[in-house]
RNA sequence: GCAGAUGUGGCGGAACUGGUAGACGCACAGGACUUAAAAUCCUGCGGCCCAAUAAGCCGUGCCGGUUCGAUUCCGGCCAUCUGCACCA
């Protein structure tokens, strides 16, 4: 009898559904709890690919292992909500964005349940539901009250035509993605996110949570945290000084001029004094067209503008030195000013070249006629520094010597930059604040939600005015006699899934975010599973805002993912990224109608390693639809499944038990499919199978392919689902054969076995093993015998 | 440029702490069943040499090293992918 996938995945779908058979209640805290957790979805118009399934199915491994394992396991979904593509349906149809939204979400939840993944489905959340938003816009309140969300000017990229701020990766070459429209820097009023308070902080957690290296690596090198000094140069003929941000204070006695970005407010501060102030003005002009891209583009070729009459002293050496204005320092790191070494420094040695400006070699190596030396070596020209040839000796000796002088002192600095935190644009949670003449309130908590108001149009006006300017009886109110403007920008999407997680384990409390024991219960989230686009974006912030719940006492842990993992790209058929215009796109839907949604499961776990990218495969699907008839055929033969012991299975029994438990756990799914199908291999070959066993593998399969093992469960004589089982156990002592194939090596090279007893001494096997090669020992000179118990026996020969 | 990762048959991939390279699957080939096909079941399957077997040789990106023994450790290259990029 054939296995009918289609009718069978059904029924048990709406068995799982009818029993609320994943429902978790989280106030059962007698059972140790599980918290898996995948990165939830933004619900695009086209409805799920073939790679959201990937990190799915491999939670909802670990969730179904994890209850039959007796924890208590919360695994929840839902929808990162607001976002640009509701927004431009919007605009082009005049509908409600939440329509469009609301279409995707049931299009989604449609299709995660046709793969029968196991989400308690009660816990559901959205983004973009004012319940839920009512606590993003808390959080938001909470950062502004304490002075890490700040209402600031500050240069973004600005598109005129598009009539919008842009983030860095809109803009290709200068224009805008979109369009192709030129982009500026401009100066403007903007919310911001003081994330680099907590850079420190982020940067220390990476050490104590479970990530992948690489991706720790991407957040540090995006903190970027560099340690060295800041030291103050006077102007020349006044009181006043310039301080420079550096990393190498050893190397002062080799700077040779001053740098200062052209937005530095030194200069303005000293026009009068500066005769070709004009000059610099327009070169700030021009630097501010560039893009930051442009500005940024290592081949460009330094430009510069120096400033007259404005001349800076060496503090150290007191030597008179020039400054100039250059784009190649920005003012948004360090001080906005550098002291140019250019002997020691690349940047600084061509822009000495093209300004001819001396330079000063303070470290020996090199041939700084060439360009200029970054190595290590012995200082010279350098006063109290002579001598030394330690790098981490010479910058200590020097800042404790601008400690004492008064000059400078140890400085750090991090790259990391304020998170924007404002769109001008509709489908976002509105910033709960109200700008009044002299300054800015947040509103009072019984105002929240503060939610959209409905909009004819949402499109932006040409002048960059945010939707929601059109709502003019929304944006005005009067407080108490005085006039006040609502904020019309409203938040980024990174905003709402920066505390998601949160909301999962109390999604429906109206008094607070989630119930404080309810939080120290289950946070924090043990096992997150999602793409590594996020590593900068998403993963940074959510640490932040937890980092900062946790410094108010409402969550109970700094960070809020214990363990890290991201599955791999699923590519095309042809090794390429799937998209339209290449053609290689696969549909879930598809997938499911032609083989089925265990087939779907079990191929993409067993196409390789979770994290890495592989490349589609049509024949591969059908291979796994075909195991999953084999294993069906196999097991719903009640003939064969019999009250037995078969001692033939035992070993490949429990070795199999144990390797899939072990290779669940590690999230080695691929070697795990791999001995299940050895196991049915062998077991094939069996008149019969102990039904002991036959349940095992069975409850093994299920959380990968959870439809046909709940078939075979009910067939073998079971009335309840299987995912309330207990999971099977092995006896490790079973999984070892007490003989053994020894290979035998001559010079390393294998040229036999041998069958041995287990654990056998040198001596009783020497005899036996030179025996089986000894046709190649004639005439050969034994040198050395080296055996490795149970491992190898290895004769050297000459 | 800097940082990180990867490189194994025709293909996806496996190999514990250095110990029989290629598990498992796909593709392919042969056989059984069938009037036939599909499905299913069984067998073979890195390359070279050979009619074939035995034996032999080569083989985990390339070059070298350590070792009785290296896909695994070390040094140096090459290629691909990803992230950051004038960060002082």
């Amino acid at each position: 009898m054939d296995y009918n996938f289609s009718k069978v995945e059904k029924k048990w779908q709406d068995y799982w559904a009818k029993n609320e058979t994943f429902k978790t209640d989280v106030w059962d805290f007698s059972k140790p709890k599980y918290y898996v957790l995948d990165m939830f979805p933004y619900p695009s118009g086209q409805g799920l690919h073939v790679g959201h399934p990937e990190g799915y199915t491999a939670t909802d491994i670990i969730a179904r292992m994890k209850k039959m394992q007796g924890y208590n396991v919360l695994h929840p979904m839902g929808f990162d909500a607001f976002g640009l593509p509701a927004e431009q349906y919007a605009i082009q149809t005049g509908n409600h964005p939440d329509e469009f939204t609301s279409k995707n979400i049931a299009t989604f939840k449609r299709q995660l349940n046709m793969l029968g993944f196991s989400y308690d489905w009660s816990k559901e959340i959205s983004t973009s539901d004012p319940k839920y938003y009512k606590w993003t816009q808390w959080i938001f309140k909470q950062l502004f009250n304490d002075g890490l969300a700040k209402y600031i000017d500050m240069p973004v990229n600005w598109c005129e035509e598009l009539g919008t701020v842009l983030s860095n990766d809109e803009i290709v070459d200068g224009k805008s993605e979109r369009g192709g429209y030129p982009v500026v820097r401009k100066n403007l009023k903007q919310w911001v996110i003081d994330i680099p308070k907590y850079a420190e902080r982020l940067l220390q957690g990476l050490n104590d949570i479970d990530w992948p290296e690489s991706t720790k690596e991407i957040q540090r090198n995006w903190i970027g945290k560099s340690i060295g000094a800041n030291v103050n140069f006077k102007i020349e003929g006044t009181d006043d000084f310039v301080t420079v941000f550096t990393t190498r204070p050893d190397t002062l006695y080799g700077v040779t001029f001053m740098v200062l970005s052209p937005e530095h407010p030194i200069i303005e501060k000293y026009a009068d004094r500066i005769s070709n102030i004009e000059d610099l003005r327009a070169y700030k002009n021009i630097a501010s067209l560039k893009s930051e891209l442009e500005r940024t583009e290592l081949s460009k070729e330094k430009t510069g503008v120096k400033i007259e009459g404005l001349n800076i002293i060496n503090p150290i050496t007191n030597v008179v030195v020039p400054v100039y204005v250059a784009d190649y320092v920005m003012m948004n790191y360090g001080t906005g000013a550098i002291m140019a070494v250019p002997a020691h420094d690349q940047r600084d040695y061509d822009f000495a070249k093209k300004f001819n400006i001396p330079i000063i070699q303070v470290i020996k190596g090199g041939d700084i006629s060439k360009e200029a030396y970054t190595g290590d070596g012995e200082m010279v020209n350098s006063g109290i520094l002579n001598g030394l040839s330690n790098k981490k000796d010479s910058i200590n000796k020097m800042i404790d010597y601008l400690g004492q002088s008064g000059i400078g002192k140890k400085a750090v600095n991090y790259r990391i930059r304020d998170w924007i935190f404002a769109r001008q644009r509709y489908w976002g949670e509105p910033v709960p604040v109200l700008h009044f003449d002299d300054h800015i309130e947040a509103l009072d908590d019984s105002e929240l939600p503060l939610v959209l108001p409905e909009l004819k149009d949402y499109s932006p006006s040409k002048k960059g005015e945010a939707p929601l300017e059109k709502a003019t009886d929304w944006v005005n109110v009067e407080v108490n006699g005085k006039h006040a403007k609502r904020e019309t920008s409203t938040m980024p999407g990174s905003a709402g899934s920066s505390w998601y997680f949160l909301r999962y384990i109390d999604p429906n409390n109206e008094n607070e975010l989630a119930n404080k024991e309810l939080l120290e219960h289950w946070m924090p989230v043990d096992l997150y599973l999602g793409g590594v686009e996020h590593a900068t974006g998403h993963l940074l912030y959510s640490r932040m805002w937890n980092n900062y719940l946790f410094d108010k006492g409402i969550v109970p842990t700094k960070e809020p993912f214990k363990k890290l993992v991201h599955q791999g790209m699923i590519l095309g058929s042809n090794g390429e990224k799937m998209s339209k215009s290449r053609g290689n796109v696969v549909n879930p839907d598809d997938i499911v109608r032609d083989y089925g949604a265990d087939s779907l499961r079990v191929y993409e776990m067993f196409m390789g390693p979770l994290c890495d990218s592989k490349p589609w495969s049509e024949t591969g699907i059908e291979g796994a639809k075909r195991f999953i008839d084999r294993f069906y055929r196999l097991f719903s033969d009640t003939s064969k499944i019999i009250d037995k012991p078969n001692p033939k299975l035992e070993k490949e029994y429990h070795k199999t038990v144990k390797k899939v438990t072990l290779d669940f756990e590690k999230l080695s799914f691929n070697t795990a499919i791999s001995q299940i199908m050895i196991f049915v291999n062998v077991a094939y070959k069996e008149n019969f199978i102990p039904k002991e066993y036959a349940e095992g593998i069975i409850k093994l399969f299920n959380p990968i392919a959870p439809h046909v093992t709940e078939e075979l469960w009910n067939i073998l004589g079971h009335d309840e689902t299987i995912a309330n089982e207990c999971w099977p156990v092995y006896d490790d002592s079973k999984t070892i054969d007490n003989t053994i194939n020894l290979p035998i090596q001559i010079n390393g090279k294998l040229k036999n076995t041998i069958e041995i007893q287990l654990d056998s001494s040198e001596d009783t096997i020497k005899a036996l093993v030179h025996e089986k090669v000894a046709n190649l020992l004639e005439g050969k000179n034994i040198l050395k015998e080296i055996y490795v118990k149970n491992k190898i026996y290895n004769i050297v020969v000459k």
